[in-house]
DNA sequence: GGGCCCGCAGGG
DNA sequence: CCCTGCGGGCCC
């Protein structure tokens, strides 16, 4: 037979169907018509002399996977089982973290006791019986991707499978949207749900709780947000105010350097963990992450740089997961709302935010990671808000010519972090590892690297990643935390009153009067566009005499006489107008509303001091 | 999906 | 106080 090359071991454990090119995906042949059959409920082409049990009828029988399914009745749709189940017991808010632990530990392993009879699981969802393994490789999934129809591939597998040219899934034929195919995302819910089920398997309870516990990361919902620190109207109608800032959970200073322990994190008690995901960058910020909730570098200049986010916003970004290319901030003409702009227009140099994330390479500070959804060309980008990935090292800086020509400043991030990464199923995190051959350094300038001992090092004793040397003291000031009941008594200062000052001189400006300088009250505005208050207006003309002036036309008397009314900003004729001078209704209903939102932030900044002082 | 607009925070 | 920034929502 075409397939004899094959081991009869493979045989056993390599059941695949024919490709979309009619090729036997076991024996890698192109078998004639009369030795392919299709499964009767997927309709799939099978080589059946390739399968280890051919079938007894050639039009009237199931395939491996749908036979599975039957049996199982949960084939594809056991990893969506599985993870929503895993996703109920993290949002149950009536159990502990450990029992969620044990729970998550029943759930995969089936038992509360650690089984360790790999070959007598009788887990109600036990995952090592080969249905997530991938289908290419055969091995448990690693960093894996999940087919629309769900179907699960390693990235790599799956990655060849795309470069052939193949835009259908492997296991059903089914088609694969470009989108997916060109920038698939990692399932990071899936390899940490492959992570628990091994630590379940192969620990024992207790370390399997004590890991899993660490471990479990959750998506943060906007139920936890506590009240917001300023919203306009406009923001009010849409539901969800730009840009407001909301409490900081957390007790860091905003200059804090590395992981975010339990210590700080007075409300959960658990600290910042790997794969905590929030629905935005303001979110993030009030964990603590990574504070600027526009700017992807938080940092200063003489400082370092604590944290940064990839969002998508330079094209020039490269992302591998365990290390990153990052591009540095500036560089583009951003000016009036041009948020959007993406071409660069000028070069790039090593100051403010750039030199902070130079200083935190020289001195091998951690710096926090956080992806966002928004990171369109990335597998590790989760597939909504933005997720902390863990600590990161910058081990090296340059400058080059950016894609679109002008000089942009380039940082190598390798990650260095206790925690396994979202996307991988590893049971520990990330050990020292030789720096990535990096092509466009040979054309860069600028080259910077470490010449020291860096702070955030590798502990071969202990195993782990910690501070080598005292991290950089703080020169901000932190949350301040009740310590009877752990609750924030003062956070960073919301701007509000900053701001209602602000809009107030605004209206001034715009809706002054021009004779009393005060905010119009009644106002009227001239037909030469002069704004007045009512009474202002009516005073300055009361009692004086209109100046008269004999008015021509082509040489000849046109009205012997006028009554004229000088306007006080620039002397045009407003007699006529103020004959029957009209309110500007419109004005004044801009200017109340405005009114309203100023005393609307006084108001809610004296509520804050109030909070402030209890 | 891109453009526009409003918004806040933080560095300098 | 000014300027910049890898947001976010709405509108087209």
């Amino acid at each position: 037979m075409t397939g004899n090359s094959i081991t009869s071991r493979s045989n056993q454990t390599m059941q695949l169907p024919c490709d979309y090119d009619g090729h036997c995906m076991v024996c890698k042949q192109n078998p004639p018509n009369i030795e392919i059959s299709p499964c009767r409920t997927c309709a799939t082409p099978w080589h059946i002399l390739c399968l280890p049990v051919p079938p007894t009828t050639f039009f009237d029988w199931d395939c491996p996977d749908c036979c599975q399914s039957q049996q199982n009745n949960h084939a594809p749709p056991l990893t969506e089982n599985l993870i929503s189940a895993i996703q109920a017991i993290q949002s149950d808010i009536s159990l502990t973290e450990v029992e969620k632990a044990i729970k998550r530990q029943k759930l995969v392993g089936g038992s509360s006791k650690p089984h360790l009879d790999n070959n007598k699981s009788n887990g109600m969802l036990d995952i090592f019986d080969g249905t997530l393994n991938c289908s290419f490789c055969m091995q448990l999934l690693e960093r894996p991707i999940t087919t629309p129809c769900g179907h699960n591939f390693c990235l790599r597998c799956f990655e060849k499978w795309i470069g052939k040219g193949k835009h259908v899934c492997a296991k059903c034929r089914s088609t694969i949207p470009s989108k997916i195919a060109s920038h698939p995302r990692i399932n990071s819910q899936l390899a940490i749900a492959i992570r628990l089920a091994k630590l379940a398997r192969s620990e024992g309870i207790r370390e399997s709780i004590d890991i899993a516990t660490k471990n479990a990361p959750c998506f943060m919902h906007n139920d936890d947000r506590p009240n917001t620190a300023f919203t306009t109207e406009r923001a009010k109608k849409a539901g969800k105010a730009n840009a407001c800032c909301g409490k900081i959970f957390v007790t860091i200073p905003s200059d804090h350097f590395g992981p975010i322990l339990a210590e700080n994190d007075p409300i959960r008690n658990r600290g910042v963990v790997v794969g905590d995901t929030w629905s935005d960058r303001m979110e993030c910020r009030q964990w603590g992450a990574h504070f600027p909730h526009v700017a992807g570098i938080a940092g200063q200049s003489n400082h370092g740089s604590q944290s940064v986010a990839l969002s998508g916003g330079y094209i020039d970004d490269e992302d591998h997961g365990e290390w990153f290319l990052y591009t540095g901030s500036g560089g583009r003409d951003l000016s009036g709302n041009k948020r959007i702009n993406k071409q660069h227009s000028f070069d790039q140099t090593f100051d403010y935010m750039n030199q902070a994330l130079r200083i935190s390479c020289l001195k091998g500070y951690p710096v926090r990671v956080v992806r966002s959804h928004k990171e369109k060309c990335s597998f590790y980008a989760p597939e909504v808000g933005v997720r902390y990935d863990g600590i990161y090292r910058i081990e090296k800086c340059w400058r080059k010519n950016g894609i679109h020509g002008h000089k942009v400043c380039r940082y190598l991030f390798v990650r260095c972090d206790n925690e396994p990464a979202p996307w991988t199923s590893d049971l520990y995190g990330d050990r020292p590892r030789p720096l990535p051959k990096i092509k466009e350094l040979k054309d860069a300038i600028d080259i910077t690297e470490r010449k020291g001992v860096p702070s955030w090092d590798y502990d071969e004793e202990k195993g782990c990643w910690l501070w080598k040397k005292p991290p950089p003291k703080s020169k901000k000031k932190a949350t301040i935390v009740n310590s009877v009941d752990g609750t924030i008594i003062r956070d960073f200062k919301p701007k509000t009153k900053k701001v209602s000052l602000k809009l107030k001189a605004r209206i001034l400006k715009e809706f002054g009067c021009n004779i009393c300088r005060k905010v119009l009250v009644l106002p009227l505005t001239t037909p030469c566009a002069h704004n007045f208050c009512k009474t202002c207006l009516e005073d300055a003309f009361s009692g004086q005499s209109y100046t008269k002036k004999r008015i021509y036309e082509n040489g000849r008397t046109l009205r012997s006489l006028k009554n004229i009314i000088r306007c006080p900003s620039c002397s045009n004729d407003i007699a006529d107008f103020l004959q029957n001078p009209q309110v500007n209704r419109e004005m004044m209903d801009v200017i109340e509303s405005l009114q309203r939102q100023t005393e609307q932030m006084d108001g809610n900044s004296e509520e804050l001091s109030d909070d402030n002082a209890a």
